[in-house]
Parts: C-alpha cells; structure tokens; sequence
DNA sequence: TTCCAGGGTTGCT
DNA sequence: AGCAACCATGGA
C-alpha cells in the first residue's frame, strides 16, 4: 500500500516525535515505525511525502483514517488567540493520529510519570516478546500485541522489560481490554469516554484523555501533563483540576481543542523552562 | 546526589 | 472532595 500526500499537510517529525505514538524513529531522512502489523515509512518525494505500508493487509480508507487524511488542519481554531496562532505555526504539518486502542491504552499507562525515550523502549521490548512478528526485506519486526498476548507475559518479566511498578497495571488492563469492545465508545461523549476508560488500572484523567483523543477520534479531549499545565498556567493564567481545565479549554479551543493541545505540547516543549 | 519525566493509586483528613 | 506520600527507572 502507498499513499502519497503534500509535503505541506504531512511533516513526520511534528506527527511521530510528538509523544502521541512511541514506535517511530527517523533514520537517514525517513521516518519509520509499525502501526496496524505494518511497517510505515514516510519519505520525502518532492512536492510530497510517500507513505509506504508493508505487512498485513489493511484498507487504504483505514489507513486515511489512521493519518487523520481527511481532515483540513486549516482553520480548525477561533481566531482570537495569539499564543495558540504561534503554536500553530511553529509546528507545520501536525497531525493527530488515530490509533489504535489498546496499544494506546498500554503505552500511555506506560507514559505515567516516565520520559518519551523510556516509554519509547519499554513499548519497543514489549513488543519484541508478545507482539505477532512479520517480516520486510529480511528484516524481522513486531506488531503491538493483543490483549490475549500481553497478558500472557508475567508480572516480572513486563518489570525486566523496565515497565517497573506499572507492570501489574498492565497486566490487569490487558485482561480488562480481552473483553472490551472499543467500537463501542464511538456512541459516547468525551466526557463519558474518558471516565469509562478510568476504570482500568493505571488509567487516570490525563492517560484517559491520551487514548480518548489519540484513539478514540475524541478531538475535544484535553489530556493535560506537566507541559500542558506549565503552558497554561503562564501562557494562559489558568490552574486547576483537570474536569475545570477541560471546561476552560473547550471555551479557549473548541470543539478541536484536543488538537490545539498537541500544538501547545509542541510549543510549550521547545520554548518553556522544564521543571518548575 | 538529587531532580525530572505526556501521572496514578493509596491513605489520611 | 482535596491533599501528600509513594511508586521503578535512567538520564541530566
């Protein structure tokens, strides 16, 4: 499968080495990683980015759904707001992904209170003993496991691969998710969504918000981390509880504040002072 | 050595 | 309901 899309619509770098997805690295210009039991490789051409997916077979509508194709990042914010406008700007060629559930659920219980190099191992050697491995030009690769998989692994082995504390949580949302049908969230609110996705272990306010918007399609989702929270706090004069922050983000936002959350995650990461 | 990272859970008030 | 201590790990 090949997908070719303007270079303007489609910057890797701010899609993949945005913490919304960990199985992406760049190498030599182009951008690979495996979503969906494929291996994804986007490489500059031209005008264009080539979007090249081997392994099993998927639709090329499901993978327009998985790139967020047929949705204009154009004029998704109201106009009135100075530090979203600069944002937006300063990370050209955004995208919010949709993927898929699970492997969502799992890398962002893995995110808690973790750094995106970590979370980036700890997925990748989960990966390697408990996903399906396929092959490309010799090369063997790993898709993200099942539920059924994953809870096949032991509690001390998920804390070998570095998962740590979080390894029971995993284990315990892995045999929730065997018996969750997520389609089943699409009839849901975002505000619904992200307390039902609480109910497994691991899963808090801010992870909730992570799978609703980068999973679920929920794009008035507000996940808030330390970064989210530093920009609003001095950027926006706001600090709260994450039910009033996604009030006030909404009024801020709109119906796509999700999205302008992952603009200022970009933003606040290159142009705020970590710690504090 | 201490602090920090796409936080959540537990226990106390 | 709000709040603090605690939680594995590795890089800075």
């Amino acid at each position: 499968m090949e997908v070719t899309v303007p270079a303007t619509e489609f910057v890797p770098e701010n899609i993949f080495a945005c913490g919304q997805t960990f199985r992406f690295r760049e190498e030599g210009g182009v951008w690979r990683g495996v979503a969906m039991g494929n291996l994804v490789e986007a490489a500059p051409a031209g005008e264009e980015v080539r979007l090249t997916m081997r392994g099993r077979p998927v639709s090329r509508e499901t993978w327009s759904h998985y790139f967020d194709l047929d949705c204009s990042y154009a004029d998704l914010f109201p106009a009135a707001d100075p530090v979203l406008a600069k944002a937006v700007l300063s990370a050209p060629g955004l995208r919010v992904l949709n993927q898929e559930p699970f492997e969502t659920l799992i890398s962002f219980i893995i995110s808690a209170n973790n750094n995106i190099p970590r979370i980036m191992r700890i997925v990748e050697a989960i990966c390697e003993a408990a996903g399906d491995p396929f092959e490309v030009d010799g090369a063997v690769l790993h898709a993200f496991p099942e539920p059924e998989q994953l809870a096949g692994l032991s509690e001390a082995k998920l804390r070998k691969l570095g998962a740590g504390y979080r390894a029971p949580y995993l284990l315990e949302s892995a045999h929730l998710a065997a018996q969750e049908d997520f389609a089943s969230y699409a009839d849901l609110s975002t505000k619904e969504t992200v307390q039902r996705l609480q109910k497994y272990p691991g899963v808090g306010p801010k992870v909730a918000g992570c799978i609703a918007l980068f999973a679920l399609a929920k794009r008035d989702a507000f996940p808030a981390d330390i970064w989210i929270r530093r920009i609003m706090r001095d950027l926006y004069g706001f600090e709260g509880p994450s039910d009033a922050l996604n009030v006030f983000a909404g009024q801020q936002f709109g119906e796509y504040a999700g999205i302008a959350q992952q603009y200022l995650f970009h933003y606040a990461r290159r142009n705020l002072e970590p710690g504090s």
